[in-house]
DNA sequence: ATTTTGCCATACACTAGTGTATTGTCAATC
DNA sequence: GATTGACAATACACTAGTGTATGGCAAAAT
């Protein structure tokens, strides 16, 4: 009954290199969550032994902090990819930045999930931890930055964008069975249009954000 | 280096309950998720053996199964109960809607980890994701419920119930560091404040909502 | 006072996983 | 064409975990 002894991914023939591991794991991080990365599983996905693995990675946790840095290098990079393509029109450059949060589909998919899966690693361990903070902060300025240019008042620029920045990430947990696409997109949208950005801030009793 | 034997919990020479189980498994998946409920490590910090054990449940299965059915129970009852509290004053059942849910200390705060590890799980076990859209619902029925009262519009009530709910499990999940508090509820109750109570809905080219 | 009952311990067999050490092998290079 | 370098297989020792079978034992029921 268990004939399929190597006969997973991989071409065969064709030598593995570090990313090669990388990938293996990013996928079984997307599919189980990080106590589901074993180097065992991942030699036989990739078709070889893990007298392999300990030759690109002297240790499990070399190949888990790997992977934590990959990640985050990415995400930096993406944050300041989407900092870099501002245009003059604040509104447009907000709803581009919801379509990037919210793309619930493809290889974006699987980033979510890898995502989700941090974040459970975060709640055992601070440096991951801190790295979430990190890119959870650098995401968090760009809508501010969108926001204060469309409302002129700081302090609801800060509410704003932390709003909207925790109901995506509360949408990639809850409500959004593949069967169930996610309606928030829309929802966030109209809220820009008919309700808050033609409200002046009334700024009653706000101190005047000092820096 | 490793004196303490079975000097854990536990005061000694009292028999277990099916309960007992049932708390130690719930704190381990508080700690470390479901992968760490592990019968061997709960019989250690219990003070007995597996054997034990084994007498209660038959299986690991039944016992990750018996702790998720009365995690369904106590939620449902609790949805029930917000529910039957409700007052005329919509706005203040609103107010004490988010107090319940954002309330991020004490034992809350392990329901609150207890539920981010669910939904890890509910990612790889569709019976799982089922019974946390379940409870989704109904919470999101709540908040509903008080939105339309507040705003006249099933529509509206609609949105601003997923936003709201999407942004409270959003801060179960990033920015909610101990050491940051969420300053979350009170930008919500900024938003019902300032922005979109008395603001009457446009419902633009919304078609009226048949049921 | 004996017999259940309810809970626990002990011992065993088994599986899945890590890490290490040693050897094998193909491809490129000298 | 021999040697090296990069990758992989094999074999071993070890740990942590599940599940099962059986026996022990105090307290409650009879």
């Amino acid at each position: 009954m268990k004939p399929a002894k190597k006969a997973n991914k991989r071409d065969e023939t064709v030598r593995l290199g570090r990313d090669d591991w990388l990938d293996a794991a990013f996928q079984a991080v997307v599919e189980g969550g990080f106590d589901n990365v074993r180097v065992l599983v991942l030699a036989d996905t990739l078709g070889v032994t893990r007298g392999s693995f300990y030759w690109h990675f002297v240790d499990h946790a070399e190949l888990v902090s790997a992977l934590l840095a990959r990640w985050r290098e990415r995400e930096l990079a993406s944050g300041r990819s989407l900092e870099a393509q501002a245009t003059s029109d604040a509104r447009a450059d907000l709803e581009r930045l919801l379509d990037a949060a919210l793309a619930h589909a493809g290889a974006n998919l699987e980033n979510m999930r890898f995502e989700l899966a941090l974040r459970g690693l975060g709640r055992r361990d601070p440096a991951v931890a801190n790295m979430l903070a990190e890119v959870d902060q650098l995401r968090l300025a760009l809508f501010e930055a969108k926001f204060e240019r469309l409302t002129g008042d700081r302090t609801t620029a800060t509410d704003l964008a932390a709003l909207f920045y925790l109901a995506i990430i509360g949408s990639n947990q809850a409500l959004s069975r593949p069967s169930n696409p996610p309606r928030l997109k829309e929802y966030l949208k109209g809220i820009i249009a008919n309700y808050l950005i033609h409200r002046q801030v009334p700024a009653k009793d706000r101190p005047a954000a000092g820096r």
